[in-house]
DNA sequence: TTGTAGGCGTTATCAA
DNA sequence: TTGATAACGCCTACAA
């Protein structure tokens, strides 16, 4: 009973009289068998305790059904999240996942991509942004990616634009007298760039008083309080008696901005309005729970892998990868209402 | 420059009138080559823009470089923030990770287990506890689990029964009249048992007014606002008056229960200190940073992995995995003295 | 310092 | 319905 050497297809074909061949095609296409041949074997295998070798299998055919994952980071919760959902579509596809957390420079990120290549991953799912997406095309290996720049590659990402329309649609809504955006300074080819847009666009095309605060936020929880005091006393200033509207870049950031403001005040005072995005614990944990542009995480999790999947499937039957135009697919953003704006009625 | 077919030994070897073997040993040991062969070797590779498989050499050498790793949830922060430290440790042993996360029963994490087994991992890290640790030796792998059964495998955890204490003398040098303990009801097999002892220990060993209250938290975010609302409720009855010190079992109920009292009374009232557990970014972004029993994640990982990888290496060397019983190994807790136990003093 | 030959455990191709 | 044989791409004695 103590399995020291492996048993392997010639063992059982020795042990039926099969030939190495017919065990195979009980694996592989066990209806090609007479009935009695099955049982038999499987019997044997039983008996015998084999253990299957996918390694093997894979030096045979090809499929690995290995799918790499390169991530940036893991602090914010939308990463581990992603994350999460992607390994759960094991249920649905039957893919293993090599993930790869590149919170490092260009060229260790070039290292992941080589050592995924070299277990001969059948697609990719990126997350980090160090590498263009044009050196990713350039893996000619079916790719999706999310939430950053892909020019040159499919990907999946939430419809920030509408978002931070209806971030803003939502504190037009709660009657503020000015709105204001908090963000990082973003890149116009990232997605999440379309948050600032589309709350742009909102206000500029409703005639509403507004304001693009652009700062570094999400280096670390302390900057984050400093910046954000220093933006409340700022904006006590100059918006002084008037009901302030903010949106926030995301829901860590807007419960913090809620705690700061419970601090000054013992409470939300009524002349403040909160949104923020993603739809994280962050935004149900906190001291008020916060509206917010909820990202659909599992959905988007499952149009990537599917997307990848597909483009696998797709080069399996001989199609090139790059007959037409990679594919953005788009996932609508999800308005969540909760107490910072005033509850789940709209009208403050 | 279409990358077509793959370039492998035997391409190298003709182009450069050496022989597979050579080949090889330009990777594995370069420096059984003469210098002018390694640069010839060297040129062609780049000319042929070879690119390495480690399927082959898998299969060929049985090194597959694979750690398994099965996660139960992805929900508290440890287990992602634990996930992120291992994943980092590729840059120090260069293990190549292969992940599940087993949200589901027994039989599905039996699937998961057979799969990593048929990829031929080295070793596996284990935090999900659907499976006894009987089952898991049975395997005969390097094997690690984390806070879990793990009576028949090895171990790194956090010394749960320290923490425990360490809590309980925090809450005591703040002068607390009464010591409460809030926890989930927790099988005494699993190392966070040993929170609940140490406290208790603790509280006995001084002859500290105590009470351990166990309730169904951790389910989800509603629920727990529910029955801390009710232990507030029945604390503030029964010890009217008297200085509350309450521990409770991670960081993110510390924080809900401190938002609750907030909400409350509009800041954390004298009569109230509180102790969470883990330092996760709970405890610090919460709206009074909490006071908390650290676990040094990212040395609980490495440690993980080291403990792992020095199972395969002993293997290697043709030692029986189980010569010896189990190692357990134990690493301290950091008591972090924040706000919500009166800041960085100890004494209330 | 380099080469030859066999093997790792499957699958694929042709036959029977 | 089943078999024989040659891949798959690399590694490892053993030789030279």
């Amino acid at each position: 009973m103590e399995p020291k050497k492996k048993i392997t297809f010639d063992d059982i074909a020795r042990y039926t009289n099969f030939s190495k061949t017919t065990i195979s095609r009980y694996f592989n296409n066990p209806d090609s068998l007479a009935p009695e041949s099955q049982r038999i074997i499987s019997d044997a295998l039983e008996k015998l305790h084999y253990k299957e070798n996918k390694v093997a299998r894979i030096l045979a055919n090809g499929q690995t059904e290995f799918i790499g994952i390169i991530l940036p980071e893991f602090y914010h919760r939308f990463f581990s999240e992603v994350l999460n959902q992607i390994l759960s579509t094991y249920e649905t596809y039957g893919y293993k996942f090599l993930v790869f957390v590149g919170n490092r420079n260009e060229e260790s990120e070039r290292r992941y991509i080589r050592e995924l290549m070299a277990y001969q991953i059948e697609g990719m799912i990126v997350l980090s942004h160090t590498i263009s997406s044009e050196e990713l095309a350039a893996l000619h290996l079916p790719i999706v990616t999310m939430e950053r720049e892909d020019r040159h590659v499919c990907s999946v990402n939430t419809d920030n634009y509408t978002g931070g329309r209806q971030a803003a649609q939502l504190l037009d809504e709660c009657g503020c007298d000015v709105l204001l955006h908090i963000n990082s300074p973003t890149s116009p080819l990232i997605p999440a760039y379309g948050r600032i847009t589309g709350f742009l666009d909102y206000c500029q095309g409703h005639g509403l008083r507004h304001e693009l605060m652009l700062r570094d936020v999400d280096r670390s929880h302390e900057s984050d309080l400093a910046i954000l005091r220093e933006l409340i006393d700022d904006m006590e200033e100059r918006y002084r008696g008037q009901k302030k509207g903010i949106f926030l870049s995301n829901d860590t950031l807007a419960s913090t901005m809620i705690n700061l403001l419970f601090l000054k005040y013992g409470r939300l005072p009524d002349d403040y309005r909160i949104v923020g995005f993603d739809n994280s614990p962050a935004s149900r944990e906190a001291i008020i729970p916060v509206s917010t542009v909820g990202q659909q995480v599992e959905l988007l999790a499952q149009e990537a892998v599917a997307l990848v999947v597909e483009q696998i499937n797709a080069r399996k039957d001989g199609k090139p990868l790059h007959s037409r135009k990679p594919v953005h697919k788009v996932i609508d953003p999800v308005l969540i209402r909760r107490a910072s704006t005033g509850g789940t009625c709209a009208n403050g």
